[in-house]
DNA sequence: CCATTGACAGACCGACCGGTCGGTTGGTAG
DNA sequence: CTACCAACCGACCGGTCGGTCTGTCAATGG
């Protein structure tokens, strides 16, 4: 990856990284058009010529800033998700960590919201694909837990992953309103118990750490 | 309702509902701070003057915008339900008429989004209890499904309700990016199957018009 | 020891922002 | 005819926007 001759640690990566960050929170709170490049640039502890040394404009500041939180959103879930044997759990533990992670992770009803501002900044087409992953990757485990005998087998798995995700987005939209933290766990499970009903799912739920 | 001297047709009042249609469509497709005021006075056919005679400022404008909205869609979606004598034929005639009022009608999701950013305007906490009335009206409908024997009576109604709309919210927000009205019809009835499911409606889904 | 360069500082730019204000209408009432 | 007023015009205001440009300065390589 690294080509031949990089000097050692790059001082400039960690301010660019932190440009991100503080980026990343500003815009996905306040949206594109609401947060201001000036408070961007001040709340990184720099100026103006020293942000535009990191980054072109503003628009591209937003696209790097999408996809770096979008990929470490991702991550993050699928780490949570962990490796249990059977699909149905793992399916539990990936909703339980995204509300769980709601207060110091973006949620991903803020980054829709971005992804919709910014939809036709160019190159921003190539950048949305990598969401499509997130339904194959809940196909792939419906499947696998139709196939554990867990799930319902007449139900199509790409259909039931689409209602999984899609339904879960509304929810995680009214958390994001609601802002009460017990609220949201106790949401999650109420979009577990109906989720898994509608999807045809007769594995018992485990009860919640 | 008309207190005891009012003059005839009030022609600012045309003026008035003009500036509020096309602020609606601004602020619904563009977001409050993605929009300018002078674009909005512009296509309205007028000048700052003119438009700082009816309202006081941009943040009462989308006020008003967005009530307006909002009791137009609730309308909406109402007549379009009809009376019919099952609970379950109402929510599918509801979910129907949302579906396919999407091209001319602002999006569920749209509306959200914009109450989202202007939230904590002054006057903005009375101005979101309308939207609880949907939550009760879906509930009473289900209720009555249960007493109609088309749905499970172990499923609290309340919750189911909650589901119900969130969930809707999801595929609202999917259909609102995919654009493609053919789709949208689809993601309607693939909800519809689904959600019935998850709430224990027994009755079947009448086939659409 | 000096030239180069990566990493910033900060003054500055024109455009545009939301908002104000002193006019100018056109219709209506007396 | 005239006084009035709702309805609207458009120049103007201070401030902020995203973006540019020149300059500084420590680290580095020869």
């Amino acid at each position: 990856m690294t080509p031949p001759a990089t000097t050692t640690t790059d001082r400039g990566e960690a301010t660019r990284q932190r440009i991100l960050e503080v980026a990343a929170t500003y815009f996905l709170e306040r949206g594109f058009a609401g947060t201001s490049l000036n408070d961007v640039i001040k709340a990184s502890g720099l100026t103006k010529g020293g942000f535009y040394f990191h980054f072109a404009s503003k628009a591209e500041l937003a696209l790097e800033a999408l996809d770096s939180v979008r990929s470490g959103w991702h991550e993050a879930i699928l780490q949570a998700a962990g490796y249990h044997p059977r699909a149905v759990d793992q399916i539990v533990a990936i909703v339980r960590a995204a509300a769980s992670s709601k207060h110091h992770t973006p949620s991903g009803t803020a980054i829709g919201r971005l992804c919709e501002e910014i939809a036709n900044f160019p190159g921003m087409a190539e950048r949305m694909k990598p969401f499509d992953a997130w339904f194959t990757l809940i196909t792939d485990l419906l499947r696998r837990a139709q196939e554990q005998g867990d799930m319902d087998p007449a139900v199509d798995a790409a259909e039931a992953a689409h209602f999984a995700v899609l339904s879960y987005l509304g929810y995680d939209q009214l958390a994001d309103v609601s802002g009460d933290p017990g609220l949201v766990e106790h949401l999650a499970e109420q979009y577990l118990r109906f989720t898994f009903r509608a999807l045809g799912i007769t594995a018992p739920v485990a009860a919640s750490s």
